[in-house]
DNA sequence: CTTAGGG
DNA sequence: CCCTAAG
């Protein structure tokens, strides 16, 4: 009942506003959702009266009934529908207009309107109200010309495409005037085949489903055609309109919704990089805006999906994607770098590595990847190190690669690729300390003291950006382990080394040991141990040296 | 942010 | 190597 009252408010408010309802229905009809197909399955008119007598989608002859739709959209439709029809035999017995059905329903078409050539820009609005009638059976209080001629010709003509100009319907042809032979549009009236892509099936044969697409655009119409200020508008009315408005466009998916957000989601990342810390506050929910149709989704790999339910079939963008989780900050610039080559602080990644970053930065906490080969024998490298100075030098590194302007090394990236990326996404990739960054801890150790791990980070390991401090602690701690496991073994296998995927020759780890022991001794006094540590270091420096 | 320590 | 608690 309230369905009835409100469409009947709506249809008083409904004054003729050609422009805008023109407007209105054209968009609506050119805008239709790409991935939306109807099947032509409706079988006739009858299926119209049986559906409005049940309200209910499951008839058996209702295949083109968009059953794939969420259900309550669907009972909204078929509400939709069954109030029309009792809006309609309302006013056929208010007016005593025109023929039949008391039942439940609706006027049989008058088909005899419609007979021969039609140019429906000789009718009046009656007559095209009437025609209207007699295309879709039902009736309408529509008295927007335009949209009319539209409408049946629509209707007639299978056709959502309906040309602007004057035209002259033809055998279910749309015919334009000008040049009598340009067919826009093959019929495919009663032809039972499915339809093209934006073409809603709408013959006088097809009603279920012209009907709730005119049904929708009507009310679209309707909605623009009510002022703003109209009281009458509730809510709920809004709600159904929208819901129709909806019907017609491309049923988005949650999944679809999700994609989308988290795709303004990424575009945000993307503006706001240079503050992202603050990303996950700029989180912006994603608008309707899924309705305008196909979105473009810049970065991301995409498939199709097929959803093929009963007379529907929708086309809904699948992206492959390894984590349903929010995308990492980085994860955008990343994409966003990708191409240039350049590739700013990235973390683990699901993607490919692409170089590392040069950013031995100050603040940046360079979890970068490093898809450097892991090397293997660097043993006989690293035996040749210099003595005590810091000038092992890049060797290791050239193996790993060149350095880059600023003797950053970037690694070459001959085969990197980690196998499994999601694996260890999280993970830094494994980088093997070479006997040359050994040393230099062992050295930074000596001279820093143990413990101002950034501090040796940052003036002994300036060249390896990819050694973080924790990283140079883990390592001293390893070492020690490593010194002291070998240390009780002494005598029996020298294999101590599970530490260390390179192997430490044994008189860094005994440097280490004495290191250790020194910094036992001062106690962790490291502050005013700098100076005292350096001498201290040169003669333990010395006895590593010398064995190498 | 830096360290230390556990996992 | 990662994570986290603690300065």
């Amino acid at each position: 009942m309230r369905y009835l009252l409100q469409s009947e408010k709506a249809d008083d408010s409904r004054k003729s506003h050609a422009g805008i309802e023109e407007e209105m229905s054209g968009k609506s009809l050119n805008s239709s959702p790409k991935g939306m197909v109807v099947e032509d399955q409706i079988s006739g008119r009858s299926n119209i009266s049986s559906c409005i007598d049940k309200l209910q989608p499951e008839n058996a002859s209702n295949e083109g009934i968009p059953s794939s739709l969420e259900l309550s959209t669907i009972h909204i439709v078929e509400v939709g529908i069954a109030q029309r029809c009792s809006e309609a035999t309302n006013k056929d017995e208010a007016s005593s207009k025109s023929s039949v059905p008391k039942s439940c329903t609706i006027s049989l078409p008058d088909f005899s309107i419609l007979s021969g050539e039609i140019r429906l820009d000789n009718f009046s609005i009656r007559e095209l109200q009437e025609a209207f009638r007699a295309t879709f059976g039902r009736q309408t209080s529509v008295k927007d010309k335009l949209w009319l001629k539209r409408r049946i010709a629509m209707g007639l003509t299978n056709s959502s495409h309906v040309p602007d100009t004057d035209f002259v319907i033809k055998d279910n042809k749309i015919v334009l005037n000008e040049e009598e032979n340009r067919k826009l549009q093959p019929t495919q009236a009663g032809s039972g085949s499915s339809l093209d892509m934006h073409v809603i099936n709408a013959s006088p044969k097809n009603l279920e489903t012209t009907m709730i697409g005119a049904i929708s655009d009507e009310q679209v119409s309707a909605k623009r055609l009510k002022t703003p200020s109209s009281k009458d508008n509730s809510k709920d009315d809004y709600y159904q309109i929208e819901k129709f408005v909806v019907k017609r466009m491309r049923k988005p998916t949650k999944r679809y919704i999700e994609e989308l957000s988290e795709h303004e989601d990424m575009e945000c990342a993307v503006k706001s990089y240079s503050c992202s810390k603050n990303l996950e506050h700029v989180y912006s929910p994603s608008k309707s805006s899924w309705a305008i149709g196909d979105v473009d989704f810049p970065n991301r790999i995409f498939s199709a999906r097929y959803i093929p339910p009963a007379g529907f079939k929708f086309q809904v963008p699948f992206v492959l994607r390894a984590r349903r989780c929010r995308p990492r900050k980085d994860f955008s610039v990343f994409t966003k770098y990708q191409s240039s080559g350049l590739c700013p602080t990235v973390e683990a990644s699901t993607m490919t590595p692409v170089q590392e970053e040069s950013g031995s930065g100050s603040g940046s906490r360079s979890r970068e990847i490093s898809s450097v080969a892991v090397q293997s024998s660097i043993a006989e490298e690293g035996m040749k190190v210099d003595n005590g100075t810091f000038n092992c030098e890049e060797k290791t590194d050239v193996e790993h690669g060149k350095l880059d302007d600023h003797g950053n090394s970037f690694p070459v990236n001959t085969n990197t690729q980690p196998a499994e990326p999601k694996s260890s996404e999280r993970r830094k990739h494994h980088r093997a300390w070479t006997l040359c960054e050994v040393q230099k801890l062992v050295d930074g150790v000596a001279k820093y003291g143990a413990g101002r791990w950034s501090e040796i980070r940052r003036l002994a390991f300036a060249s390896y950006s990819y050694r973080t401090p924790v990283d140079l602690k883990d390592k001293w701690r390893n070492l020690l382990r490593a010194s002291l496991s070998q240390c009780s073994i002494e005598k029996g296998e020298r294999n101590s080394r599970k530490y260390t995927s390179v192997p430490i020759p044994t008189p860094i780890l005994s440097q280490v040991r004495e290191l250790a022991e020194l910094h036992a001794q001062a106690g962790l006094k490291l502050g005013t141990k700098k100076s005292t540590d350096n001498e201290g270091r040169a003669g333990v420096h010395e006895e590593g040296s010398g064995f190498l």
